[in-house]
RNA sequence: GGCUAAGUAGCAUAAUGGCAAUGCAAGAGAUUGCAAAUCUUUUAAAGACAGUUCGAUUCUGUCCUUAGCUUCCA
């Protein structure tokens, strides 16, 4: 079996995975600011880093999986300098800051669970942390790399970038960046335009705010992230993930910020996930045209025709690389739809395949393909490309071209299994649990329209399964007899 | 302006220095009372121009177009 290659932002190639401990994974990934419903555009590094999750696991690490919750809102844009994002939709709606935190952290776990995506091991809060993070900033005030001003700490990137490279990841010059911001923003407190702040006082109509040596106020923007990757991974770990526009200034920041407190980088791999796109352009809530999740699931909005089962989501998203930007569509979801259905029914029709003496099916074969194309940096559309073929090759010994023994088809339904609901994290658009009276109930009627059939009275057959439409219920004939789902 | 990516059939999305794969859609046939599902099969793709090469969609360069970041964002 081939290694395991990770793309790396950092070195921007593909890299053999070699873990720090060997048999463990340690990973970070930056989570949701909460304060607004989760979107698809979320949906993304979510998936994507369940899948990294349940693939490490499936390989025998130990993993853990460490994802934050943003609940000290970042700045907002200059309209609103100095409120954070938090304390202003709380003072809109009226609320608390932490029942704004409350509402959207359950609304994001009932989304993400309805994606089917593995809870975190660990998924520590901002305001849980504050003290963590103060102490990060005196590590890095003492190490010279920051400066204190009127109650607000800033870091010092062009002292820092004196001794430590700043711009690596995101391939930035610093010369450049000062001499490329030259709006003066009355932030004159800065040594320098570039300089970010690890500490801010907060104004008077601030709300949320804790107590540090240097101010009343609330930790700068990047600080969390550092402080509580330190705290739970240690001061090196493996993998830290994240959205692509987090790339620059955010996990630049968090760089600095561990080399200018401990002397040395904390992450091994960075990986990013791209963005998801609608007409082309970024689906995001600064620019307003995003889709929540919970419309997708229920089909209520404009740019819907339609509820996606939450499992076509996480299809369609799978059938992109994580790499590349995904273009949203109804087709492009309809024709996920349909996709996953048809690899789900493949599965169930090879449950029900007769095994003969000898077999034409290669399961090593697809073995093989199927781990050289996830070992190849997550390649989940190669992966279930290959799934496809496994799955026209059931379809074809099910309509009588080839055939399967018996180690065949058990080696292929774990195969499948393995990589369908532990690794890509599928699950069957079940039907919830159906109560018995409906199954009872369809059954007569079913028998209804076969004595309907057995007459010839095409009529009332139709009729039946017509009405059984207009009730999202599907009859397919089959040689066994009528099988019906419900959508 | 700077940085980073990307441009593949009707749509979406991959791999690859030498048949361009997969899903959906479209056409034909098989199967079915008719459907659905399934099978077989057909059509259909590489932004433009140079260069390197026996050979380029792939490598290099220029141009065009698009996106992301450059300020909160997954």
């Amino acid at each position: 079996m081939p290694d395991l290659n990770l793309y790396n932002t950092l070195s921007r190639k593909k890299e053999v995975f070699k873990p720090l401990n060997e048999g463990k994974v340690g990973m970070y990934v930056c989570g949701p600011t909460v304060y607004g419903d989760a979107h698809l555009g979320h949906a993304r590094p979510g998936i994507t880093f369940d899948v990294v999750f349940r693939y490490m696991q499936h390989l025998g690490y130990k993993t853990r999986y460490v994802r934050n919750i943003t609940d000290v809102g970042h700045l907002v844009n200059d309209a609103d300098e100095g409120e954070d994002k938090i304390a202003k939709k709380a003072r809109l709606d009226q609320l608390e800051p932490m029942e704004v935190v409350a509402f959207y952290t359950r609304s994001y776990h009932k989304d993400m669970a309805m994606l089917n995506t593995l809870p975190p091991s660990i998924e520590p809060t901002a305001t849980g942390h504050i003290i963590e993070q103060i102490a990060m900033i005196e590590k890095i005030l003492a190490n010279g790399y920051a400066y204190e001003v009127d109650g607000n700490v800033y870091f010092d990137v062009v002292k820092y970038n004196e001794d430590h490279a700043y711009g690596k990841l995101s391939g930035r010059n610093i010369d450049d960046m000062i001499s490329n911001t030259r709006d003066l923003e009355g932030q004159s407190e800065k040594r320098n335009s570039v300089d970010f702040a690890l500490w801010k006082k907060a104004s008077p109509e601030h709300i949320m705010r804790w107590p540090s040596p240097w101010s009343e106020g609330f930790p700068g923007w990047h600080l969390e992230c550092s402080a509580m990757s330190t705290k739970y991974l240690g001061a090196r770990f493996d993998i830290h993930g994240g959205g692509m526009d987090l790339v620059f200034p955010h996990h630049e920041a968090e760089i600095a910020q561990s080399c200018a407190s401990d002397g040395h980088e904390a992450v091994n791999y960075w990986m990013h996930n791209n963005m998801i796109t609608i007409n082309g352009q970024k689906m995001g809530k600064s620019l307003g045209n995003f889709i929540t999740l919970s419309e997708f699931f229920s089909g209520e909005h404009d740019k819907l025709e339609q509820a996606y089962n939450p499992m076509t989501i996480r299809f369609f998203i799978l059938q992109a690389h994580y790499r590349s930007t995904v273009d949203f569509s109804n087709e492009a979801l309809l024709a996920a739809e349909k996709g996953m259905t048809k690899l789900m029914a493949a599965l169930e029709t090879l449950e029900g395949i007769q095994v003969s003496e000898d077999s034409t099916v290669n399961v090593e074969d697809y073995k093989k393909k199927f781990y050289e194309s996830i070992n190849d940096d997550f390649n989940t559309p190669i992966l279930i490309a290959h799934l496809f073929d496994a799955v026209k090759q059931i379809n074809s010994i099910a309509a009588g071209k080839g055939s399967l023994n018996k180690s065949s088809k058990e080696e292929l339904t774990q195969l499948l299994s393995d990589f369908c609901f532990d690794i890509l994290g599928l699950k069957k658009l079940a039907v919830e649990a159906q109560d018995g009276l409906a199954d009872d109930v369809m059954e007569v009627v079913l028998g209804l329209r076969k004595i309907a059939k057995e007459n010839k009275d095409w009529t009332t057959a139709d009729f039946i399964r017509d009405e059984l439409g207009k009730l999202n219920i599907t009859v397919k004939d089959s040689k066994e007899g009528a099988i019906w789902t419900k959508e």
